[in-house]
DNA sequence: TCTGGGGTCCTAGGACCC
DNA sequence: TCTGGGGTCCTAGGACCC
């Protein structure tokens, strides 16, 4: 059996623990540069505000119906999913992180075959340690786990926790189960089974499966095998390094400067650096992108992209920022108003399988000695006590109005209570 | 006025090889 | 006169996920 614990509305739920106010309120979290809704209350959904609709767009909802506003406090969020995490470790022998509100665990040899009270209580468990309301299924594969999380959702009488393996209960679910609310079937694939007639998951389920494999794949036939109760879909406990990174914001208004757009691109190349070594990793390519905005259909558009290979392969915040500075310079055309930006490192290799040249080893060691440096004091004294002078010393560029206070992370964020 | 950020896997087609 | 067959690697684009 595979659970999946799923956090309910988790950015939401996690503004909540510290404004109990707002429980039982419509609630919604913006994304980066206060441009759209990525987490909804219950009563926001209720609403009719949608996953992804830009904020001016439902601007006169929310003022209705007082909706409370937030900006993404993704410090804040970072860290109520890591204390979720602990907790699932130590109820589950293997877990599998699976994004930053959601874990599988591999219930398999476990001793304790009551699952339904074991997702009861896990459930419980969080919501008492956490404050975060989690959603636990079971079912025999992980596309089954993710449909019974979601019954406990829609009825509260499950607590929780949901523990479906019976085949009659399954086909009774899947059933009542929209075709596109399964896992891995998207917005393209929807129109296409719903025009062949198939509306449910069940009516998926039954589709004979070399239909599955001519119109859609390999992946296509993965999630039929699943809804059948065959595991395909593998379980990754450890977490592989990532073979691609990036780092790219939107900006509140244009950047026509090319100073400007070099501070903030040595900005996202420095935090590219950082995530490549704390992966244990180097990168063998740098893409650097800017474009200007795609929604101002009247004015001309341009989209600069740029890929450059290291020498040797990198994770020294020192090449990775130059060189993307250097492909900035490449790109960058003046009298343009670039909207977003960012850097991408690819083709990455783990640091041990780097075979330095004899003239460029001691160059890399004493990097390598800088920058774990470097790690260490931002570790400890703040993540910009040490940078770049080419990265500035300004804020970010992007809209935040409606941010919660670091409440789990930063003292200095924290308001003095009179 | 205002429209996110970060990933993965699969497939088809071209280049190139013998 | 007769003009194959099989393979790999790379890339771009599509589809999906949160």
């Amino acid at each position: 059996m595979f659970a999946l614990a799923d956090c309910n509305n988790f950015f939401v739920s996690c503004e909540r623990v510290f404004r109990p106010e707002l429980n039982g309120r419509p609630v919604i979290v913006l994304s980066s540069n206060d441009g759209c809704v990525i987490a909804r209350s219950n009563e926001a959904k209720a609403l009719g505000i949608k996953m992804g609709d830009p904020l001016f767009k439902i601007r006169d909802i929310v003022k209705r119906n007082n909706v409370t506003i937030f900006s993404s406090n993704m410090a804040l969020y970072a860290d109520f999913s890591r204390r979720i995490r602990m907790i699932l470790r130590q109820e589950a022998p293997h877990i599998e992180v699976y994004s930053i509100d959601e874990a599988f665990l591999d219930l398999r040899g476990m001793c304790n075959d009551d699952f339904d009270s074991f997702a009861k209580t896990l459930s419980l468990q969080c919501r008492r340690l956490t404050g975060i309301p989690v959603s636990v299924g079971v079912a025999p594969t992980k596309t089954l786990a993710k449909i019974a999380a979601e019954l406990c959702k829609r009825y509260p009488k499950l607590r929780g926790g949901c523990y479906m393996h019976r085949d009659e209960d399954i086909i009774k679910v899947l059933k009542k189960t929209a075709v596109e609310d399964v896992w891995g079937i998207g917005r393209r694939t929807t129109p296409r089974l719903k025009a062949r007639g198939i509306q449910t998951a069940y009516d998926f389920r039954v589709l004979p499966r070399e239909w599955v494999q001519r119109n859609m794949g390999i992946t296509g036939v993965r999630t039929w095998q699943e809804l059948n109760g065959i595991p395909a879909i593998g379980f990754e406990a450890v977490a592989e390094a990532k073979q691609s990174i990036c780092n790219s914001r939107s900006f509140a208004t244009e950047i026509y400067d090319i100073r400007e757009l070099s501070e903030q691109i040595a900005k996202f190349a420095t935090m590219t650096a950082e995530k490549l070594r704390k992966q244990n990793t180097v990168c063998q390519r740098l893409t650097v992108f800017a474009f200007t905005n795609r929604f101002h259909e009247n004015e001309a558009q341009q989209y600069g992209y740029i890929t450059l290979p290291f020498v040797e392969p990198t994770d020294s915040t020192l090449e990775i920022v130059r060189t993307a500075r250097e492909a900035l310079a490449e790109i960058f055309v003046r009298g343009v108003g670039y909207k977003k930006a960012g850097v991408i490192a690819s083709e990455i290799i783990p640091r041990e399988a780097l075979h330095v040249s004899m003239f460029s080893a001691e160059h890399n060691e004493r990097h390598h000695r800088l920058m774990e440096a470097i790690d260490n004091i931002n570790s400890t004294a703040g993540c910009e006590a040490v940078t770049l002078a080419s990265a500035g010393r300004g804020g970010p560029l992007n809209r935040s109005d409606y941010r919660s206070p670091r409440y789990t992370t930063s003292w200095s964020d924290i308001p003095i209570i009179k």
